[in-house]
DNA sequence: TAGTATACTGTTATCGATTACATTAATTAT
DNA sequence: ATAATTAATGTAATCGATAACAGTATACTA
């Protein structure tokens, strides 16, 4: 672990010409230049991160919350925001936010001792406004990515979840489908309660008075899903359609329908959100709304740099395209 | 952002003593200890990691090399590691490795540079040993997970992948089966061709010659599965069962065998190996063979922390047990 | 009472980098 | 030929913490 000193005494030069060799700044001669590369070669020297942090006061790293590392969705994103991360030179410090309690103070010291340069959130349900912001320095960088925030001051890199979701229920309105079923999340989350309009919105349009009980609520993953298709499923007049603001939930729904002795799509479609890889393995697959996770995660991690080089003054929020992918969980 | 300078000043004593109350140092009065505290409640101090690590040349950061992200093998074990970290005061770094070439040199780079404190991999395809390692300083502390290295210099947490696919095999025997097929990947895996020395065991114990065109191979991912299990289809003699050593592989096999108009269980039975969530949400669901893979990731984490405490001097390497979970795709 | 141990606190060097400032050498302008 | 630029380099302070060492005050021992 050499360190700059040696590099300095070995070149035969001082320190501050070995950190103007690393940082290519200006009016270093040839000479100077060649035998601090030399040196550097010879020595196997890299520059400690710690000594240059401390001194600039700045660092290569950034915290990424996110409610569950097992969520493919959100993993997914995680590798957009990695791979931009890395190509630009900065590290990803991951925090799971779902397991305890004591995350909150955990990933706020972080921030308070300046080891990340900033906070990347793909946790929807984390209130960044009124409880992460003020505990934090004026204008240190945060983006949510996934979800809008509650509201506009946090910038966010998301789609239009209203708009995917009205055009995923028109889709199933134009196959046919008139009492189509939604099953959602708690209203805590922005992007449910967004695509719970889109699909009112649609509904609305096609002149169908969406009833009370079409809407079944569960927990974001399998086990909610399922146990709210059980529900829909207990109507006198079942849906011909679902639609989940999840695949996870989807996926679920597909379960209860089977378990039912129902069959998928003929007897009730559905359709999901979010395109995760297994949307397309289950048993039909999936239609679903493909949200480009990937890209997300790549535009939220570049949106972060450039706030932290200063590119852009203040981060402007992104809306990124979505996709209808058909699948033959609706295809009659 | 106060420093611990301000701190002292505030409290009226020098930032020695501000730093043996920080650290729990004894010989510390009780008057000076309460005027620190109160200084330091009121300038809301958190001690600054990046000089803190720069003086005692140490970190509490690790480094956690995986090859997927979005695979839900590998991110359940980081979800142990990670759990078990911050309950120790650690973060984690994460380095997907499968994305790029330039890979190698930037996380090497955190090593050399002192940011990770010790490495946990758990990508099996690469060669710690003769790539990683020599590239690294001396005793610089390494944990495989979920594998066992080519050599056994490196300690590492896995389970007893042979014995695991033995019983596996051997359950399918019991039921009857004598045709068994096995899908598996590159013998570059350790896991994989402990697996299939479990196979072979297993069919030996009972007589059965395992034939050639049994085993196929394919990508560790849902296209290789069904492909691998595709090959399988065209034999003359087809299989009735088919063990496969991993539950995505398993699952792209369920679906091969649908679209060849098969049935599963009855016509081909199928078990994979980890028992991954969506093993559970399959049609039919998934029998597998359980890997403790939250515990494999704490007891990663745990003895990383517990070597850079000192408090062992090398690392025994540990295997954890597993369980065979019986589902629908192979009840008859 | 002098000497010694003990408890507590402060001074200062240090980790490894960056950078403002000073200095010197070389070049150009007058 | 002298003054004024410009280029190249070095010196030393600095970031925020820790800790060796020294120093002071108090209690205890002989």
């Amino acid at each position: 672990m050499a360190s700059i000193q040696e590099v300095a005494r070995e070149a035969g030069v001082s320190t501050a010409t070995v950190s103007r060799v690393i940082n290519n700044h200006p009016f270093v001669s040839d000479k100077s230049r060649q035998s601090v590369e030399k040196a550097i070669r010879k020595l196997n020297y890299e520059p400690n991160m710690m000594g240059r942090n401390l001194r600039t006061s700045s660092t290569n790293m950034l915290l990424v919350l996110l409610p569950s590392i097992s969520n493919p969705f959100y993993s997914k994103i995680l590798q957009g925001i990695q791979d931009t991360a890395r190509r630009k030179g900065y590290y990803i410090l991951v925090c799971e936010t779902d397991a305890s309690s004591e995350i909150q103070s955990f990933f706020i010291n972080t921030a308070k001792q300046q080891l990340a340069a900033g906070i990347i959130s793909l946790d929807p349900s984390l209130d960044l406004e009124d409880v992460l912001l003020p505990q934090l320095q004026d204008g240190y960088p945060i983006i949510q990515c996934g979800d809008s925030p509650q509201n506009d001051t946090i910038p966010y890199v998301s789609i239009d979840n209203a708009m995917a979701a009205y055009k995923a229920v028109k889709y199933l309105l134009a196959t046919g489908h008139t009492r189509i079923a939604l099953i959602t999340a708690s209203d805590d989350f922005r992007y449910a309660t967004a695509r719970h309009e889109g699909y009112m919105k649609a509904l609305a349009e096609s002149g169908i008075q969406p009833r009370e009980e079409w809407i079944s609520r569960g927990e974001v993953d399998y086990e909610g899903g399922r146990l709210a298709m059980q529900k829909l499923l207990t109507l006198d007049e079942l849906p011909t359609a679902v639609f989940a603001i999840g695949d996870i939930m989807a996926i679920g729904a597909l379960k209860a329908i089977r378990e039912a002795g129902l069959h998928t799509p003929s007897d009730i479609a559905v359709i999901g959100f979010d395109n995760i890889p297994f949307s397309n393995m289950t048993t039909p697959t999936l239609t679903t709304v493909s949200q480009p996770m990937y890209d997300m995660g790549c535009s939220a991690a570049q949106m972060m740099i450039d706030k932290l080089n200063q590119k852009e003054k203040t981060i402007k929020s992104l809306i990124l395209s979505h996709e209808l992918i058909i699948r033959e969980s609706t295809e009659l």
